[in-house]
DNA sequence: GCCAGTTAAATGTAAAATGCAATAAACAAA
DNA sequence: TTTGTTTATTGCATTTTACATTTAACTGGC
């Protein structure tokens, strides 16, 4: 048997959230070079020591560079190459993951940068092609699953989900026709609590029914 | 900065076809150690010398192991872990793949063996987990896409196109309607042709309208 | 305490998509 | 020329979807 060159080894992490403005991406500072300084995704070598697999490893680089809870967590693809890391032949084991937007400022103090997804700074290596991967299978997947709930907290509203869908999808729905779907693919359970925003009949608070990701059997 | 011990990357690939008795998967009998003489996917390492990716590694691999065109390859997953492989850590970047059953006899004797999706044999290292996700993946991505298109030689009927979704899909569709979405999302197009099968009427031959996936905004 | 204003939720109806059956077309063989 | 078989088209009933309207539930001003 012959052994061969392992290509470098890391994984990098596209870190999605929703804003007023759209759809945002979190950044933070690389301390190592190559590119030390520049603002780019959360990434790192995996630790064959201590991490169980690639999953470990991007939940690890989560929680070291951002220290944000992270309620849902994806691979995405794997980028490789001999020229995307001035380093030599790479591999980068990329991943996505959703957190809601008030989940952020839990983040220790200037640890994290967030930018609209429509106006990125440049990044290094391959990050934007990364990225713009990431945006399409969000956009892709909220299409047939439950993904975009991942962008609100626990507890919602029928409104609140409605509204994310149509921003994630970048396109109005029916509202009753949504939700028509929605209940038919048993996503969301009522839990016993409603929300008062203002001078008018409160909405009634919903959740999903598991922790998983749900998959419709057509699109919304 | 520090450099770490990069785990062994490799690329296995998940070679699917379909048959009279349903889809199946080709295997080739390993050369090398672990598991040399066994059955496995065809894989291999990752040649930083002469690969410009892992892609450019599957298509490799494809070729040395079973010498057969393969019209459609596309990236799965990335396993990794310590435990996967008895080498140690390691990290393998697995693709599936379709061909037509008619292009089996194209492989070298001996080179492959067939086996139904059903009915596999015991299969090393996490095999038999790509193998399953590719075929949910096969599964998931027929319903909204022209995938199963590649599993027909590259000129086929109406009715072939209905009995490879339906087979794909594991049930029954009306055909008007089916033809109805396909033609909407105008994935085919017909060609000057038509098959002769028998003492009636011919079928007109059609041929997928580009090289690349099409992707549907609904599910057929 | 009651009315106005506002958003949530439910209802009704027209339009579109789908499923099913029946009919017509095209061929080979008897 | 007739018959049997598969392909392709047509018509219509049923279901699903989109849109508009109505009802419900609440706060705050009068």
């Amino acid at each position: 048997m012959t052994d061969f060159a392992a290509p470098i080894a890391t994984v990098d992490v596209a870190l999605l959230t929703l804003r007023e403005d759209g759809l945002a991406l979190v950044l933070v500072q690389r301390e190592a070079e190559p590119y030390a300084g520049h603002l780019a995704l959360p990434g790192g070598y995996v630790h064959v020591d201590e991490d169980d697999d690639t999953e470990a490893t991007a939940a690890r680089v989560l929680r070291q560079k951002t220290g944000l809870p992270v309620p849902y967590l994806e691979q995405l693809y794997t980028v490789s190459g001999k020229y995307r890391d001035p380093r030599g032949w790479s591999l980068s084991v990329a991943y996505y993951a959703l957190v809601p937007e008030r989940f952020l400022d839990r983040a220790p103090a200037g640890g994290i940068r967030v930018f609209p997804a429509s106006a990125l700074p440049d990044l290094p290596f391959d990050h934007a092609a990364i990225v713009a991967r990431a945006l399409g299978r969000l956009r892709a997947k909220a299409a047939y699953s439950s993904l975009p709930a991942y962008l609100l907290p626990a507890e919602f509203t029928l409104n609140e989900l409605h509204a994310v869908y149509e921003r994630v999808l970048g396109q109005a729905m029916n509202r009753q026709s949504f939700l028509r779907k929605i209940e038919a693919q048993g996503m969301i359970e009522p839990v016993p609590g409603q929300r008062r925003t203002g001078a008018h009949r409160p909405a009634q608070l919903y959740r999903l029914t598991g922790p998983k990701l749900t998959e419709f059997d057509r699109t919304v």
